[in-house]
DNA sequence: CGCCAGGGCCATA
DNA sequence: TATGGCCATGGC
């Protein structure tokens, strides 16, 4: 099955699953980008609810390290992303919180730059791109490459050659990618994780193996 | 009780 | 460059 032949079963499944990030502002994604890594989102927004409303990116900077880790303990790793959060925050601040300035940066350079901040991966930086800054950069998560696995659809074995593989199979738009993305992420949880067999799973005709 | 979640860093070979 | 150990909480 190719690229843009599971978008088309996916899109058909579950419809538009546009503002699918849960975020009241850019920040917000990059810190959820953070705090999301390697855990459950119910213990992101119990993090994030500890900040009432109070989430800027000066109040990360001003807030003492102890006393950032005791408000994001809820996500857990919270020793390391409490200091994800101070780094990703003082490299925002170069371009004084303003989302204007860095999307003006090319989309390569900017990648590079979000990759060399410590504790932002490739896919925390996609996401930070894709869903913070509206850049077209396609984000792969261990669904993405869990869900190609089983059907399967060819995107190699590793991020890089997935992330050019879909970038290379689709048109260069964010509102799409950001769409595909979730797709992959609300089939993830819906079908191929919860149900054993595949059980009820709307593109279940195309797996080759449920044991992914 | 054990498993694992929308990863990434670091040491090792 | 490619693995493996480690990080920590809450839901189930």
């Amino acid at each position: 099955m190719t690229i843009t032949q599971l978008y088309d079963e996916l899109s058909a499944c579950y419809g538009n699953l546009d503002k699918w990030w849960p975020a009241r502002d850019p920040y917000e994604v990059m810190v959820g980008a953070i705090l999301t890594q390697n855990t459950a989102w119910t213990n992101v927004r119990q993090a994030l609810e500890n900040f009432e409303g109070d989430l800027s990116p000066q109040r990360i900077l001003d807030l003492p390290l102890e006393e950032l880790k005791l408000l994001i303990k809820p996500a857990g790793f919270f020793n390391q992303k409490a200091v994800y959060l101070k780094e990703l925050t003082t490299w925002f601040a170069k371009y004084d919180f303003d989302v204007q300035q860095v999307a003006r940066i090319p989309l390569d350079e900017l990648r590079q730059e979000l990759l060399a901040v410590k504790g932002v991966g490739p896919e925390t930086a996609d996401s930070i791109l894709l869903y913070a800054f509206g850049l077209p950069s396609f984000v792969i998560d261990a669904y993405t490459m869990r869900i190609c696995g089983r059907i399967p659809v060819e995107i190699g074995s590793n991020y890089k050659s997935a992330k050019k593989a879909f970038e290379n199979s689709l048109p260069l738009d964010a509102t799409l990618f950001n769409h595909y993305h979730a797709l992959i992420v609300t089939h993830a949880k819906r079908h191929c994780l919860k149900k054993p067999n595949c059980s009820g799973c709307p593109v279940r005709k195309h797996c080759v193996s449920a044991s992914i």
